[in-house]
DNA sequence: CTGAAAGCGCTAACAC
DNA sequence: GTGTTAGCGCTTTCAG
């Protein structure tokens, strides 16, 4: 590594001189050109690159540097809203913080964070983690203030949606149009964790009111997947007078189904409800705009925002949970 | 702002030893536990929070600092795309660099990227800028590099895609098949500063093998938007043999159409091509799997990042245009 | 068990 | 026009 005190030995210059080149003062401070040019080269030759943490530190650049954890994989829509939460927290309160993205393959957390790498940031955000990145955290200690997002966890602060509370209100409002006989219609997803919970959520409350839920499982949590699903199981959908979708692309799926077969008219026949998390624009502009419980993760986003900071200011208190509430919109394929 | 220091003042310990309590190291170097509880009180008391770069420094992490501007808009799949790339480029090369992101108002990236706040990063890429913030770039001049991401500069390095090419590649293929009356099918987007440039090089290859070329232009680049104009426009539609989508969204949009009216019969006597940044599960699952001219976002963060590191590591070169190739992929609206 | 001292790389104030 | 000096906050070695 070079630094500007082997170019100025190099040069036979001093350090300062050398600095205020390289900053591009030299008009302002009158260098004179030849050693300008002296400097200049002196830094292509040594291969100078400005050691960023010294500048800071010198500069009383006081940043926190919050780092953002992420899998990979296809949550993109998620990874911007979610982003565009922190930076709205960011602006609201004048918060002098950066936002390091790391994206991680899932499972492989414990690769890309470990206690003395975390050391160089104030504190991390962890998203999308799965049930093995869960087991490494809570078995690792590290110095640095950690949140989790949407996974719960007595070691660390997270923020969380009420999943139960999820199902419990779909089938809330299915038992309240006397419907009595559901499909839910999901997808296998090693990493969506908290599905199961939206699904007993669901049950427990649908059952309560006296109906009876199937579930249909696509292998494949995608627009193809869902429509061979249905296919495979028309029948049932076609027998139930209630559609819960624990994923929007497989509502998407099924409206597109609908609209090919004609196989139930919705709402008068049959209502669906789904889980999302894009914006509303995406829901109304569909064949039949769909009711949706949505997932606030810009919110979300702004919470593990608020906690993260907080914590990098010397909070030192226990865990906490945040819980940050979901939202209801009716649309046409519900009454 | 708290520091060792201050904490070694207040409880009348050695920097040290603050230091060696709070980095939770106090067990392998028996500190007593008064001692300990001294240190954690004072830090709570105070308020501290290490200064991260300080630590770099002392630590000699010389990562390099990559700062990423992204407007806060709409094209989010995009970016998730693009800093898969950059980080692929990371993991590659093990060069030990982190990726800063902020996300900018349109118009507005003044505000975010000053030459003073741009030399506490190594260098930057910046991404979907507008005409005016580009304007803004031209005329201050920044000690940073700077990589612009499918802008085209003379005064920065940047990557690009061969926009006249891309439309040039549509014309040829529809001009093969022998067509003879098009419809571009585009929408207003002041942020799209590139779809003229794909837009003419179509229009003049289309019109050079005897074509003629209608443009239909919708007032958003949305499904509701792109369906609406289509309605309005219909008859340019029923006559055109072949259509060239400028945006993903508006050909799905009008595949929807197509499903609902039968209005044409694909690809028998029209072809589409759209196109587009999504991957290839999106455009396969399609109710006709539809032909796309793939911009290829990932490589390009990948280019960004090679030319990014490449002048943090003191190339001081002129800058470079890079050009990326786009991919056809032959699916069923074409032939 | 704790403290003194040095130094990471940079820049600004001041001196000449 | 250019150099000297000090110090940003942290951690590590070594001494006791």
């Amino acid at each position: 590594m070079s630094t500007i005190r082997k170019i100025a030995e190099y040069t036979n210059l001093s350090p300062s001189t050398v600095s205020i080149v390289l900053n591009g003062k030299s008009v302002s401070r009158n260098i004179s050109e030849k050693t300008v040019n002296k400097v200049l080269e002196a830094a292509k030759e040594l291969g100078y690159t400005p050691n960023i943490s010294a500048r800071r530190l010198r500069n009383n650049n006081t940043k926190k540097y919050i780092v953002v954890f992420w899998a990979n994989d296809f949550r993109a829509p998620l990874l911007f809203e979610f982003i565009k939460g922190m930076q709205q927290y960011i602006e609201d309160t004048q918060t002098d913080t950066e936002i390091v993205l790391k994206l991680f393959t899932p499972d492989l957390l414990y690769k890309a964070l470990q206690p003395d790498t975390l050391a160089m940031y104030s504190s991390a955000v962890i998203c999308t983690a799965s049930n093995k990145d869960l087991e490494y955290l809570e078995m690792t200690d590290f110095t640095t203030p950690i949140v989790l997002y949407n996974r719960f966890s007595k070691k660390y602060s997270n923020v969380l949606v009420q999943n139960h509370e999820i199902g419990k209100k779909a089938a809330e409002l299915f038992a309240e149009h006397n419907k009595k006989n559901a499909v839910i219609f999901t997808a296998q997803d090693g990493q969506y964790i908290y599905s199961e919970k939206r699904m007993s959520g669901f049950m427990k409350t649908f059952s309560e009111a006296g109906g009876i839920t199937t579930v249909i499982n696509a292998p494949q949590n995608s627009m193809r997947s869902g429509y061979d699903t249905i296919k495979q199981t028309e029948s049932m959908f076609r027998n139930a007078d209630c559609v819960f979708c624990l994923y929007d692309v497989l509502a998407i799926s099924y409206l597109d189904y609908l609209r090919n077969t004609n196989l139930v008219s919705v709402p008068e026949n049959q209502e669906i409800i789904s889980i999302g998390t894009n914006d509303n624009d995406t829901y109304e502009s569909l064949f039949i705009p769909l009711s949706i419980i949505k997932i606030p993760i810009s919110e979300m986003g702004k919470e593990c925002m608020r906690m993260v900071i907080e914590k990098s200011n010397g909070d030192y208190n226990e865990a906490e949970s945040k819980i940050i509430d979901f939202v209801y919109t009716s649309r046409l394929t519900s009454k």
